[in-house]
DNA sequence: CACTTGACCTGTCCGC
DNA sequence: TGCGGACAGGTCAAGT
């Protein structure tokens, strides 16, 4: 689920809610989304000021003035809300927001000494939130293998190619969402970029011209520029630091829309699979190669 | 080495 | 209504 422009959102909005609050406790009921020893949690998370919240790829950050951060993976349905003393901050629960916290996907509470709280909840439990040490960030073996960020002046379409070039017998689609290729394309984006450059996901990456890669570069950069303005994708679990859903998908043109009209040619848009994972396609657009 | 598949979990939906 | 199986946005280990 959260993909580049989902946790971009969550950043945004605990740089807003959570910078300069004091840690004064953290719960947790599931060891696996809280792999922290209770020596380091006591030592350098209770009492602690957050100083700064960070992204690179899909990975959250959320800086301490221990020395100490935050890192936090959200993987397939991670939530990470923020809520004040009061039960809705932000209004009266409706069809736009998570409700009442916690509820049962919790797995992590931090509370903080003015009375609020943040809430990690993950259905799944595939994702985490790991104390450690600021410094040792950039040697995690996930930071040490992770690809440009797309939404910087560096990620230009030539260093793209070379680095696509690079899975010559790949599919297309696996390629992108190689995060060592570049940070941040997931399934809802791989889609919807391979649709707006009329790239079928299955071709190989050896068979797609370099002006199609140009293509594609562009549209990778407009749809999560996109969806982070229209605060990102919600297909089941996805809210922001404030419990509201996203509204990409309202905009998106093949995922989630099989047996729905491709909005350019009309054609109806198939779901397949590709690289292990649900694809969404027009088959008049994006051609197979043979 | 390049590339693909299964595992980690819970919940929901669909067909019988 | 109940039950089994497939599937769901990510990543890593282990397989070919």
């Amino acid at each position: 689920m959260p993909e580049l422009p989902e946790v971009e959102t969550v950043k945004r909005g605990l740089s807003r809610l959570v910078i300069g609050k004091i840690v004064s406790s953290a719960k947790s009921n599931w060891p696996k989304s809280f792999p922290n020893l209770q020596a380091d949690v006591d030592l350098f998370l209770i009492g602690a000021k957050i100083i700064g919240v960070r992204r690179r790829a899909k990975v959250l950050i959320i800086d301490l003035d221990t020395k100490y951060s935050l890192v936090i993976h959200l993987k397939m349905t991670g939530q990470i809300v923020y809520r004040g003393g009061e039960s809705f901050a932000a209004g009266h629960p409706n069809d736009s927001m998570i409700g009442e916290l916690p509820d049962r996907s919790t797995r992590v509470i931090l509370g903080f000494d003015d009375g609020s709280n943040l809430y990690f909840n993950d259905q799944r439990k595939f994702g985490w939130v790991r104390l450690m040490p600021t410094v040792e960030i950039p040697n995690l073996p996930f930071m040490l293998k992770v690809g440009p960020e797309p939404l910087t002046a560096e990620f230009t379409a030539k260093i793209f190619i070379n680095r696509v070039r690079k899975r010559a017998n790949s599919t297309i689609k696996a390629t992108i969402l190689d995060q060592a290729i570049l940070a941040g394309v997931g399934n809802i984006y791989a889609d919807e970029s391979l649709w707006g450059a009329k790239i079928y996901p299955g071709n190989r990456v050896r068979d797609i011209s370099d002006s199609k890669l140009i293509k594609l570069h562009k549209e990778i950069v407009y749809v999560m520029t996109l969806s982070i303005e229209k605060g990102g994708s919600t297909d089941k679990n996805y809210v922001d630091a404030e419990g509201k859903k996203g509204n990409y998908l309202e905009f998106a043109r093949v995922f989630r829309r099989e047996n729905l009209p491709c909005p350019r040619c009309g054609t109806v848009i198939v779901k397949t699979r590709v690289a292990g994972r649900g694809t969404h396609y027009c088959p008049k657009c994006q051609k197979e190669s043979r």
